[in-house]
RNA sequence: GGAGAGUUGGCCGAGUCGGUUGAAGGCGCUCGCCUGCUAAGCGAGUAAAGGGCUUGAAGCCCUUUCGAGGGUUCGAAUCCCUCACUCUCCGCCA
């Protein structure tokens, strides 16, 4: 969220971020109400002045008996009062709306984040690795992992639905190595570990933006908690509405839990295999900072996403994201992606942000530093996937395949996998 | 699920026969004094959000906020209702 008075004194450079966004917004409402909502704040505070003036007096009066008096002035506050009620509904409404509005704007781009219109214009900033070649023509997971019997695409299907994925012997170990290999990796590297609910409130969802612009991505129980869509939203919202100490920043915080998403809108998109399912595991990365070095975290926190990569050997590259194409929260973001043979290109499988200040302002996240400043500032926050544990398991799969069908684990994970060297088909 | 207690400022914690209580006191923090250093001590200050005036900055005025919402009243942290959450006891349970 952007601050009204902010969007009012910088209207210009507002509108030009959004433009730089390919995002709409209605600006000329907002002013509107904007304006409106100041001239009823005016009003009704002059009437809450008067009352409080005459209650005061009334107090006084009644004291020392002087009733005819007192009744006279309780006749005026009544009539303020009615007077006060008509004008405070207005303002409610008008406050909602304006609120409301302020709710869907999305965040300002970073001044070093490029202008572009869409995907085509991100940045590539670096690239690691080899992709493998292979001297037959490479298999795609949603192949070769129902081959070995470690994927069921069918009885995932039938279990929930479509975009369900049912893993079993060494897929689903797979699946449990990386998780546990990628939150002892991170947590080596200070951050901490935390075990969170995976349904969550509404004021939690609209605390990272979630809500309220995108409640159709998201499971909704009946009564009102939501499936998280990311560790994100929970391991953000964990310091909602507190001020924390200085000396504790940066927070760096990591989880692994499910990630539920509808996936509404993405129809024929990566309908085969895992790469875009309704329930996905992931180990997410979150920082809470203070503003000087959120950037610095930001570098940081691709460094440590990409980490894992290199330690199971997959060939990636990384990507700033451009204005047009950045999420909703996000001040700056890199992709990163990982080589996938099915799509002889780089895919996502991780996606770091600095939020800024936005969700902070939205959740309430402060800090203070006694010494340096008076009162609390906001921090900023950051997120990045370290990694989407799915995709990780079908760039595996995909990238360490052999001509006989059989997938060779990388040596990183084999602690993790009992030792295992080599999947072969099961049943 | 049943019964009871509670929810106050960065933190702890007072505050009901409703009226300068934005809220005692303490901790923490800031500034000053004192002190070979440190510690201790003394004095002053220290909530947030919103609106307005003014500005280089500071500042000033007003409003709101004592879990949330609603009600009673001229006036509510204080009384009433609803809800959420926390704690204790009972029941049930992976």
């Amino acid at each position: 969220m952007l601050e009204a008075r902010f969007v009012r004194e910088n209207i210009d450079a507002v509108r030009r971020a959004m433009d730089d966004r390919h995002a709409v917004w209605d600006f000329e409402s907002f002013l509107l109400l904007d304006e409106e909502r100041r001239t009823l704040i005016g009003k009704v505070e002059v009437r809450q002045a008067r009352r409080n003036e005459a209650s005061r007096l009334i107090g006084g009066l009644m004291k020392d008996g002087l009733r005819d008096e007192a009744e006279a002035l309780k006749a005026e506050v009544r009539a303020i009062n009615d007077e006060l009620t008509a004008y405070e509904v207005h303002l409610d409404r008008v406050d909602e709306e304006v609120t409301d509005l302020l709710m869907t704007i999305p965040n300002l781009p970073h001044a070093s984040v490029p202008v572009g219109a869409d995907e085509n214009d991100n940045i590539e900033v670096r690239r690691w690795g080899t992709p493998p070649e292979f001297e037959y023509p490479p298999k795609a997971h949603w192949d070769l992992g129902p081959e070995l019997g470690i994927i069921d695409f069918e009885r995932g299907v039938k279990l929930a639905g479509a975009r369900f994925v049912l893993m079993g012997g060494m897929g689903a170990r797979l699946e449990r190595a990386l998780i546990n290999f990628m939150l002892d990796l991170h947590t080596s590297r200070g951050y901490k570990e935390w075990w969170p609910p995976v349904l969550a409130n509404g004021d939690t969802l609209r605390g990272t933006g979630q809500l309220p612009k995108f409640e159709d991505d998201l499971f909704k129980t009946s009564d009102g908690l939501y499936l998280i869509p990311t560790a994100e939203v929970v391991l953000t919202n964990i310091h909602r509405d507190e001020v924390l100490e200085a000396e504790g920043l940066p927070r760096r915080y990591t989880a692994y839990t499910p990630c539920f998403r509808e996936e509404a809108g993405s129809a024929g998109r990566d309908t085969r295999g895992m790469i875009r399912v309704h329930q996905f595991d992931k180990v997410e990365l979150v920082k809470l900072a203070r503003p000087e070095e959120s950037m610095d975290e930001l570098e940081s926190m691709v460094a440590d996403a990409t980490l894992v990569l290199e330690k199971l050997g997959l060939a990636y590259r990384v990507i700033v994201l451009c204005t047009g194409d950045m999420g909703f929260s996000a001040a700056k973001t890199y992709d990163i992606e990982v080589w996938l043979p099915s799509y002889t290109a780089y895919k996502e499988i991780s996606s770091c942000s600095n939020c800024w200040d936005f969700q902070a302002r939205r959740a309430s996240i402060k800090y203070r530093s006694p010494g340096e400043f008076k009162g609390s500032r906001l921090v900023h926050t950051l997120n990045g996937s370290g990694l989407a544990v799915g995709r990780t398991v079908a760039a595996i799969i995909e990238n360490y395949q052999q001509a006989d069908g059989s997938v060779v684990v990388p040596e990183a994970l084999r602690p993790y996998m009992g030792g295992v060297e080599v999947i072969t088909a099961e049943i």
